[in-house]
DNA sequence: AATACCTATGTAGCGATCTACTTGACAAGA
DNA sequence: TCTTGTCAAGTAGATCGCTACATAGGTATT
């Protein structure tokens, strides 16, 4: 586990595009450009470590929209300074993932 | 069901050749050169999603003109925004349906 | 009378693709 | 070495387009 504070790129920015609204793990996975593979585990991992929360949707949104559930995040109080820290270390962060629109890729 | 505005595009070319004035499925299987059963289930769901709306011709013509009964579709006003969005989105779609003349292939 | 084609609509079932999440094996890296 | 990132594959339900077939009355051919 990696001391508190101290994020790879990769978690930073996963961190970063919960934090300007993409909420569940597919839609990180569009906005970033990361793999399956890399984004599921280092969600359990930011999980893990107390920066986001997650909560499934509930069963009658994901039938009455007719697709699979999805999980969503949210950053907690203790990702604030740990975001601001990513992202004076990796400068370009922001540039990575546009701030979601109001309704789509929510 | 897709997003309403979303459309594949095959559901467009159905949806255009209506507009253009293909109005029933025989002479929109003719004029896209789609099969069957592509063409009469999208005409299904395009009607459950508001875009087009069917009437059964009057038997008496039918029998009149000795051939089975059409089922005549016309766009809804649901239709305009959606189809301007298609054509934009595929502008290869109008040369796929050239215009109906007059009087044949209604 | 049998056969075949034409118009016209329709369905069953298959494979492909999409949305989402998940995991095992392995490479990269600190 | 221990963590992290990646590839590849899988699961599961949904939609979509297509092939193939079904139906049914009409005409034309044999």
């Amino acid at each position: 586990m990696a001391e508190t504070g101290k994020l790879s790129h990769t978690a930073a920015l996963i961190l970063h595009a919960i934090a300007v609204g993409y909420r569940y793990g597919f839609s990180i996975m569009e906005s970033t450009g990361l793999p399956s593979g890399t984004v599921y585990p280092a969600l359990r991992r930011l999980e893990a470590e107390g920066l986001i929360r997650s909560q499934w949707e509930a069963e009658a949104i994901a039938e009455k929209e007719q697709r699979p559930p999805r999980k969503y995040y949210k950053t907690t109080a203790a990702a604030r300074p740990v975001l601001e820290a990513s992202r004076s270390r990796y400068p370009l962060l922001a540039a990575l993932t546009a701030p979601a629109e109001e309704k789509e890729r929510v």
